[in-house]
DNA sequence: AACTCGTGGCT
DNA sequence: TAGCCAAGAGT
Protein backbone atom coordinates (compact mmCIF):
# COMPACT_ATOMS: atom_id res chain seq x y z
CA UNK A 1 0.00 0.00 0.00
CA UNK A 2 1.99 3.18 -1.58
CA UNK A 3 0.72 6.29 -1.48
CA UNK A 4 2.44 9.28 -2.97
CA UNK A 5 4.47 11.43 -0.40
CA UNK A 6 2.11 14.64 -1.83
CA UNK A 7 -1.07 13.02 -0.67
CA UNK A 8 0.63 12.20 2.43
CA UNK A 9 1.37 15.63 3.28
CA UNK A 10 -2.22 16.99 1.85
CA UNK A 11 -3.45 14.54 4.63
CA UNK A 12 -1.25 15.32 8.11
CA UNK A 13 -1.96 18.82 6.46
CA UNK A 14 -5.66 18.66 6.64
CA UNK A 15 -5.23 16.39 10.02
CA UNK A 16 -3.23 18.98 11.73
CA UNK A 17 -5.64 21.99 10.60
CA UNK A 18 -8.25 20.65 11.89
CA UNK A 19 -6.75 19.80 14.96
CA UNK A 20 -5.49 23.52 15.76
CA UNK A 21 -9.14 24.48 15.55
CA UNK A 22 -10.86 21.85 17.31
CA UNK A 23 -7.87 20.65 20.05
CA UNK A 24 -9.28 18.83 23.08
CA UNK A 25 -7.42 20.55 26.71
CA UNK A 26 -6.57 17.46 28.77
CA UNK A 27 -3.95 17.95 31.66
CA UNK A 28 -1.56 15.88 30.20
CA UNK A 29 -0.99 18.08 26.98
CA UNK A 30 1.53 20.84 27.81
CA UNK A 31 4.05 19.17 29.59
CA UNK A 32 7.05 17.43 28.45
CA UNK A 33 7.20 15.27 31.95
CA UNK A 34 7.51 11.93 30.34
CA UNK A 35 6.54 10.49 33.64
CA UNK A 36 3.20 12.05 33.57
CA UNK A 37 2.65 11.44 29.72
CA UNK A 38 3.78 7.55 30.55
CA UNK A 39 1.12 7.68 33.38
CA UNK A 40 -1.76 9.58 31.23
CA UNK A 41 -1.04 6.81 28.46
CA UNK A 42 -0.72 3.54 30.80
CA UNK A 43 -4.29 5.35 32.11
CA UNK A 44 -6.03 5.44 28.68
CA UNK A 45 -5.08 2.07 27.27
CA UNK A 46 -8.45 0.57 26.55
CA UNK A 47 -9.97 3.38 28.70
CA UNK A 48 -12.41 6.43 27.50
CA UNK A 49 -10.59 10.16 28.19
CA UNK A 50 -13.56 10.51 30.59
CA UNK A 51 -13.26 7.66 32.75
CA UNK A 52 -9.58 8.05 32.54
CA UNK A 53 -9.16 11.60 34.28
CA UNK A 54 -9.83 11.53 37.48
CA UNK A 55 -7.68 8.54 37.80
CA UNK A 56 -5.24 10.97 36.48
CA UNK A 57 -5.36 13.53 38.63
CA UNK A 58 -5.49 11.37 41.82
CA UNK A 59 -2.29 9.62 40.73
CA UNK A 60 -0.32 13.33 39.58
CA UNK A 61 -1.85 14.37 43.38
CA UNK A 62 -0.71 11.61 45.18
CA UNK A 63 2.77 10.13 42.72
CA UNK A 64 3.64 13.59 41.46
CA UNK A 65 7.13 12.05 40.40
CA UNK A 66 8.04 8.53 39.51
CA UNK A 67 10.16 8.44 42.92
CA UNK A 68 7.16 8.95 44.94
CA UNK A 69 5.60 6.27 42.49
CA UNK A 70 8.18 3.62 43.19
CA UNK A 71 8.38 4.21 46.96
CA UNK A 72 4.81 3.29 47.31
CA UNK A 73 3.43 -0.41 48.31
CA UNK A 74 1.79 -2.00 45.42
CA UNK A 75 -0.71 -2.63 47.78
CA UNK A 76 -1.40 1.21 47.66
CA UNK A 77 -0.92 1.77 43.78
CA UNK A 78 -4.03 -0.56 43.30
CA UNK A 79 -5.94 1.00 45.84
CA UNK A 80 -5.76 3.84 43.53
CA UNK A 81 -6.56 2.40 40.46
CA UNK A 82 -9.57 0.81 42.01
CA UNK A 83 -12.36 0.68 39.94
CA UNK A 84 -10.63 1.40 36.18
CA UNK A 85 -9.98 -2.30 35.44
CA UNK A 86 -6.84 -4.05 33.81
CA UNK A 87 -4.93 -4.12 36.73
CA UNK A 88 -1.94 -5.49 35.36
CA UNK A 89 -1.51 -1.74 34.22
CA UNK A 90 -1.60 -0.62 37.94
CA UNK A 91 0.97 -3.79 38.33
CA UNK A 92 3.06 -2.81 35.60
CA UNK A 93 3.27 0.48 35.88
CA UNK A 94 4.62 0.21 39.76
CA UNK A 95 6.61 -2.39 38.58
CA UNK A 96 8.28 -0.05 35.61
CA UNK A 97 8.88 2.82 38.84
CA UNK A 98 10.83 0.77 40.77
CA UNK A 99 13.11 -0.29 38.38
CA UNK A 100 13.13 2.87 36.85
CA UNK A 101 14.15 4.68 40.19
CA UNK A 102 16.04 2.20 41.75
CA UNK A 103 18.31 0.37 39.33
CA UNK A 104 18.00 3.11 36.57
CA UNK A 105 18.64 5.78 39.22
CA UNK A 106 15.74 7.93 38.08
CA UNK A 107 16.74 8.15 34.61
CA UNK A 108 13.47 8.04 32.55
CA UNK A 109 13.76 6.10 29.06
CA UNK A 110 14.42 8.21 26.22
CA UNK A 111 13.66 6.76 23.34
CA UNK A 112 10.89 4.45 21.42
CA UNK A 113 13.40 1.74 21.74
CA UNK A 114 13.93 1.73 25.42
CA UNK A 115 10.24 2.41 26.24
CA UNK A 116 9.17 -0.43 24.31
CA UNK A 117 11.15 -2.57 26.93
CA UNK A 118 8.85 -1.69 29.73
CA UNK A 119 6.59 -3.50 30.66
CA UNK A 120 2.76 -2.41 29.51
CA UNK A 121 4.64 -0.43 27.04
CA UNK A 122 3.37 -1.67 23.93
CA UNK A 123 3.90 -0.03 20.09
CA UNK A 124 1.13 2.73 20.69
CA UNK A 125 2.33 3.29 23.89
CA UNK A 126 6.04 3.52 23.01
CA UNK A 127 4.96 6.02 20.36
CA UNK A 128 3.51 8.13 21.94
CA UNK A 129 5.74 9.07 25.07
CA UNK A 130 8.58 9.14 22.18
CA UNK A 131 7.06 11.20 20.17
CA UNK A 132 5.07 13.64 22.35
CA UNK A 133 8.35 13.56 25.14
CA UNK A 134 11.51 13.89 23.08
CA UNK A 135 9.39 14.19 19.65
CA UNK A 136 10.76 11.16 17.90
CA UNK A 137 9.11 10.48 14.74
CA UNK A 138 7.00 7.28 15.63
CA UNK A 139 3.21 6.50 14.40
CA UNK A 140 0.65 5.65 16.82
CA UNK A 141 -1.87 3.13 16.37
CA UNK A 142 -4.47 3.51 18.43
CA UNK A 143 -8.70 2.80 17.54
CA UNK A 144 -8.83 5.80 16.58
CA UNK A 145 -6.08 5.49 13.80
CA UNK A 146 -7.26 2.38 12.58
CA UNK A 147 -10.63 3.67 11.91
CA UNK A 148 -9.75 7.26 10.39
CA UNK A 149 -7.15 5.32 7.85
CA UNK A 150 -9.80 2.18 7.05
CA UNK A 151 -12.41 4.58 6.06
CA UNK A 152 -10.29 7.77 4.26
CA UNK A 153 -8.21 5.20 2.45
CA UNK A 154 -10.63 2.38 1.95
CA UNK A 155 -8.33 -0.49 3.77
CA UNK A 156 -10.98 -3.61 4.59
CA UNK A 157 -8.25 -5.43 6.44
CA UNK A 158 -9.59 -7.08 9.49
CA UNK A 159 -7.97 -4.73 12.26
CA UNK A 160 -7.44 -7.75 14.76
CA UNK A 161 -5.42 -9.67 12.54
CA UNK A 162 -1.67 -9.27 12.58
CA UNK A 163 -1.75 -8.67 9.19
CA UNK A 164 -4.09 -5.80 9.33
CA UNK A 165 -2.11 -4.50 12.49
CA UNK A 166 1.42 -4.45 10.20
CA UNK A 167 -0.81 -2.69 6.82
CA UNK A 168 -1.89 0.27 9.71
CA UNK A 169 1.50 0.90 11.33
CA UNK A 170 3.11 1.29 7.79
CA UNK A 171 0.58 3.49 6.51
CA UNK A 172 0.44 5.64 9.24
CA UNK A 173 4.38 5.70 9.12
CA UNK A 174 4.17 6.61 5.78
CA UNK A 175 1.40 9.64 6.76
CA UNK A 176 3.04 10.90 10.11
CA UNK A 177 4.13 14.70 10.08
CA UNK A 178 7.79 15.23 9.43
CA UNK A 179 8.09 18.26 11.29
CA UNK A 180 5.40 17.74 13.75
CA UNK A 181 5.03 14.31 14.78
CA UNK A 182 3.66 14.84 18.23
CA UNK A 183 1.71 16.99 17.38
CA UNK A 184 -0.13 14.76 14.27
CA UNK A 185 -0.17 12.02 16.88
CA UNK A 186 -2.23 13.92 19.18
CA UNK A 187 -4.31 15.79 16.39
CA UNK A 188 -5.28 12.02 14.74
CA UNK A 189 -6.37 10.60 18.05
CA UNK A 190 -8.65 13.62 18.36
CA UNK A 191 -9.88 13.56 14.88
CA UNK A 192 -11.09 10.11 15.82
CA UNK A 193 -12.17 10.60 18.71
CA UNK A 194 -14.83 13.96 18.02
CA UNK A 195 -15.49 14.05 14.12
CA UNK A 196 -14.61 10.35 12.32
CA UNK A 197 -16.48 8.31 15.40
CA UNK A 198 -17.55 5.00 15.36
CA UNK A 199 -21.01 5.61 14.96
CA UNK A 200 -22.86 8.76 12.91
CA UNK A 201 -19.93 10.24 12.34
CA UNK A 202 -19.59 14.19 11.45
CA UNK A 203 -18.69 13.61 7.78
CA UNK A 204 -21.03 16.45 6.47
CA UNK A 205 -18.57 19.01 8.06
CA UNK A 206 -15.57 16.59 8.29
CA UNK A 207 -12.63 18.52 5.89
CA UNK A 208 -11.15 15.12 4.27
CA UNK A 209 -15.29 14.41 3.02
CA UNK A 210 -13.88 14.50 -0.75
CA UNK A 211 -10.73 12.31 -0.79
CA UNK A 212 -12.50 10.31 2.08
CA UNK A 213 -12.88 6.79 0.39
CA UNK A 214 -15.58 5.20 2.75
CA UNK A 215 -17.63 8.49 2.48
CA UNK A 216 -17.60 8.48 -1.29
CA UNK A 217 -18.35 4.70 -1.65
CA UNK A 218 -20.98 4.64 1.15
CA UNK A 219 -18.50 2.37 3.29
CA UNK A 220 -18.64 4.27 5.96
CA UNK A 221 -20.66 2.45 8.28
CA UNK A 222 -18.51 -0.75 7.75
CA UNK A 223 -15.49 0.12 7.67
CA UNK A 224 -13.11 -0.70 9.69
CA UNK A 225 -13.65 -4.37 9.57
CA UNK A 226 -12.71 -5.84 12.71
CA UNK A 227 -13.74 -9.64 13.42
CA UNK A 228 -14.11 -10.41 17.34
CA UNK A 229 -13.74 -13.56 17.97
CA UNK A 230 -14.08 -13.57 21.68
CA UNK A 231 -17.11 -15.53 23.40
CA UNK A 232 -18.13 -14.83 26.79
CA UNK A 233 -18.20 -17.27 29.32
CA UNK A 234 -20.78 -17.79 32.35
CA UNK A 235 -19.19 -18.23 35.59
CA UNK A 236 -20.79 -19.01 38.83
CA UNK A 237 -19.74 -17.14 41.82
CA UNK A 238 -20.70 -17.94 45.43
CA UNK A 239 -19.32 -15.74 48.16
CA UNK A 240 -18.67 -15.96 51.73
CA UNK A 241 -18.65 -12.80 54.04
CA UNK A 242 -17.06 -14.51 57.43
CA UNK A 243 -16.97 -11.68 60.48
CA UNK A 244 -15.47 -12.62 63.35
CA UNK A 245 -14.32 -10.51 66.74
CA UNK A 246 -14.49 -7.39 64.44
CA UNK A 247 -12.84 -8.76 61.46
CA UNK A 248 -13.56 -10.33 58.43
CA UNK A 249 -11.80 -12.96 56.33
CA UNK A 250 -10.50 -11.90 52.89
CA UNK A 251 -8.49 -13.77 49.78
CA UNK A 252 -5.66 -11.65 47.90
CA UNK A 253 -6.38 -12.85 44.64
CA UNK A 254 -3.86 -14.91 42.91
CA UNK A 255 -2.30 -14.74 39.24
CA UNK A 256 -3.79 -16.70 36.09
CA UNK A 257 -7.70 -15.42 36.70
CA UNK A 258 -9.46 -12.07 36.97
CA UNK A 259 -8.14 -9.64 39.24
CA UNK A 260 -5.02 -10.03 40.68
CA UNK A 261 -3.69 -8.71 43.32
CA UNK A 262 -7.13 -7.58 44.68
CA UNK A 263 -9.30 -8.48 47.32
CA UNK A 264 -11.97 -10.43 47.59
CA UNK A 265 -13.90 -13.24 50.05
CA UNK A 266 -13.55 -16.78 49.85
CA UNK A 267 -15.28 -18.50 47.22
CA UNK A 268 -16.80 -21.29 45.74
CA UNK A 269 -17.25 -21.28 41.92
CA UNK A 270 -19.52 -24.23 40.43
CA UNK A 271 -20.65 -25.15 37.16
CA UNK A 272 -24.17 -23.88 37.20
CA UNK A 273 -26.29 -21.93 39.85
CA UNK A 274 -28.10 -24.76 40.74
CA UNK A 275 -25.82 -26.83 42.61
CA UNK A 276 -25.65 -25.31 46.15
CA UNK A 277 -22.40 -23.83 47.48
CA UNK A 278 -20.76 -24.41 50.16
CA UNK A 279 -17.76 -24.07 52.63
CA UNK A 280 -15.51 -26.29 54.95
CA UNK A 281 -15.40 -23.21 58.21
CA UNK A 282 -13.34 -24.95 61.15
CA UNK A 283 -15.83 -24.49 63.59
CA UNK A 284 -19.24 -26.31 63.48
CA UNK A 285 -23.31 -25.64 62.72
CA UNK A 286 -22.88 -21.93 62.04
CA UNK A 287 -25.87 -20.57 60.35
CA UNK A 288 -25.29 -18.81 56.76
CA UNK A 289 -27.41 -16.32 55.68
CA UNK A 290 -27.84 -15.48 52.20
CA UNK A 291 -28.13 -12.34 50.67
CA UNK A 292 -31.10 -11.98 48.93
CA UNK A 293 -29.51 -9.88 46.15
CA UNK A 294 -28.03 -11.55 43.38
CA UNK A 295 -25.16 -9.94 41.21
CA UNK A 296 -24.38 -10.23 37.20
CA UNK A 297 -21.33 -8.52 36.50
CA UNK A 298 -20.33 -8.05 33.04
CA UNK A 299 -16.45 -8.59 32.18
CA UNK A 300 -15.45 -8.39 28.20
CA UNK A 301 -14.99 -11.85 28.50
CA UNK A 302 -17.00 -13.20 31.14
CA UNK A 303 -20.75 -13.13 32.89
CA UNK A 304 -20.39 -13.27 36.22
CA UNK A 305 -23.23 -14.49 38.27
CA UNK A 306 -22.90 -13.70 41.77
CA UNK A 307 -24.23 -14.14 45.62
CA UNK A 308 -23.63 -13.90 49.15
CA UNK A 309 -23.99 -15.65 52.46
CA UNK A 310 -22.68 -14.08 55.47
CA UNK A 311 -21.36 -16.35 58.40
CA UNK A 312 -21.07 -14.47 61.94
CA UNK A 313 -18.88 -16.43 64.02
CA UNK A 314 -18.48 -16.17 67.48
CA UNK A 315 -15.15 -14.24 69.21
CA UNK A 316 -14.33 -17.07 71.30
CA UNK A 317 -13.39 -19.07 68.30
CA UNK A 318 -11.55 -15.87 66.57
CA UNK A 319 -8.11 -17.85 67.36
CA UNK A 320 -9.25 -20.89 65.29
CA UNK A 321 -10.26 -19.23 62.65
CA UNK A 322 -7.21 -17.36 62.47
CA UNK A 323 -5.38 -20.32 62.09
CA UNK A 324 -7.85 -22.02 59.38
CA UNK A 325 -7.90 -18.60 57.42
CA UNK A 326 -3.75 -18.72 57.36
CA UNK A 327 -3.76 -22.07 56.33
CA UNK A 328 -6.42 -21.59 53.79
CA UNK A 329 -4.23 -19.04 52.07
CA UNK A 330 -6.77 -16.18 53.47
CA UNK A 331 -6.19 -13.09 55.66
CA UNK A 332 -8.42 -11.51 58.81
CA UNK A 333 -8.71 -7.77 57.93
CA UNK A 334 -10.25 -5.36 60.61
CA UNK A 335 -12.89 -3.57 59.86
CA UNK A 336 -11.45 -0.44 59.69
CA UNK A 337 -9.09 -1.42 57.34
CA UNK A 338 -11.31 -2.86 54.35
CA UNK A 339 -11.41 0.54 52.73
CA UNK A 340 -7.75 0.65 52.46
CA UNK A 341 -8.00 -2.80 50.55
CA UNK A 342 -8.13 -2.79 46.53
CA UNK A 343 -11.51 -4.42 45.83
CA UNK A 344 -13.35 -5.15 42.31
CA UNK A 345 -15.69 -3.23 40.94
CA UNK A 346 -17.97 -6.30 41.78
CA UNK A 347 -16.87 -6.25 45.71
CA UNK A 348 -17.73 -2.21 46.03
CA UNK A 349 -21.08 -2.69 44.67
CA UNK A 350 -21.69 -5.27 46.96
CA UNK A 351 -20.06 -3.36 50.10
CA UNK A 352 -22.68 -0.23 49.03
CA UNK A 353 -25.62 -2.47 48.51
CA UNK A 354 -25.53 -3.91 52.56
CA UNK A 355 -24.74 -0.59 53.85
CA UNK A 356 -21.15 -1.84 55.10
C1' DA B 1 -2.45 -16.45 16.34
C1' DA B 2 -5.67 -16.74 19.67
C1' DC B 3 -6.76 -15.88 24.20
C1' DT B 4 -6.81 -13.13 28.45
C1' DC B 5 -7.42 -9.06 31.05
C1' DG B 6 -12.27 -4.52 33.60
C1' DT B 7 -15.33 -1.10 33.48
C1' DG B 8 -18.63 2.10 31.60
C1' DG B 9 -21.14 4.56 27.97
C1' DC B 10 -23.80 4.22 23.95
C1' DT B 11 -26.98 2.17 20.64
C1' DT C 1 -30.92 -6.32 25.69
C1' DA C 2 -26.71 -7.68 23.91
C1' DG C 3 -23.02 -6.03 21.48
C1' DC C 4 -19.62 -2.69 20.37
C1' DC C 5 -15.86 -0.04 21.59
C1' DA C 6 -12.66 2.88 24.32
C1' DA C 7 -5.11 6.72 23.60
C1' DG C 8 -3.61 -1.95 24.10
C1' DA C 9 -0.42 -5.28 26.04
C1' DG C 10 1.13 -9.86 27.70
C1' DT C 11 1.35 -14.62 26.94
Amino acid sequence: MNHKSTDNQAFSNSILSWYRSNPRELPWRGTQDPYKIWLSEIILQQTRVAQGLPYYYKFVTQYPTVKDLAEAPEEDVLRLWQGLGYYSRARNLHFCAKQIWFDRAGEFPNSYEELIQLKGVGSYTAAAISSFAFGERKAVVDGNVFRVLARVFGIETDIASGKGKREFQELADQLISKDEPGEYNQAIMDFGARLCVPAKPECESCPLKSSCFAYTHNLVDSLPVKINKTKVKDRHLHYFVIRCGGSWVWKRRNSGDIWEGLFDFPLAEKANQEEEHQLDLPVESQEVRKFPKKYRHLLSHQRLHAEFSEIDIDARYQEKLQKWAAEEGFMMVEEDRIEQLAKPKLIVNFLNDQGF
